[in-house]
DNA sequence: TGTTTGACCACGG
DNA sequence: GCCGTGGCCAAAC
């Protein structure tokens, strides 16, 4: 990988997400107008095992952790959510509506995360 | 190079 | 408010 691809993207967002608050694939998808939330989900599944995203904050739209069997262990993703404060019952977030972030709650709306590299 | 799949979402019934 | 269907783009086969 040699320059920037919606990986990068992806990461660069989720690494923004603030600590006990959750995101969606969705919001991201459509904070970066992807298109397709579906992409989110592979860029994720590729940061798998790295310890740089916290990945565990991106849930689906229902606020269900669905992207725990992808975690090593399993419970690994709930125990991180629950490290932050962030109650987790069922596989899925506790007052998720109120935990909910989207990137342009931070980030605003022109927000160019590699804007230096060109 | 065509098909299948994927940590999903919006919409209509 | 739940269930089935289409769509979305990229990687793996």
């Amino acid at each position: 990988m040699k320059q920037p691809t919606y990986y990068d993207l992806v990461y660069a967002v989720v690494r923004e997400i603030p600590p006990g608050r959750v995101s969606t694939y969705g919001a991201i998808a459509d904070y970066l107008a992807l298109g397709a939330s579906r992409m989110v989900g592979w860029a994720l599944n590729q940061c798998a095992g790295k310890d740089d995203v916290p990945a565990h904050r991106v849930v689906n739209r229902k606020g269900e952790l669905s992207g725990r069997h992808h975690w090593r262990p399993p419970s690994r993703m709930q125990e991180m959510l629950e490290s932050e404060g962030i109650q987790v019952e069922n596989d899925t977030v506790v007052h998720f509506k109120t935990l909910f972030w989207h990137p342009s709650e931070t980030l605003g709306d022109h927000w160019e995360p590699f804007e230096h590299l060109d």
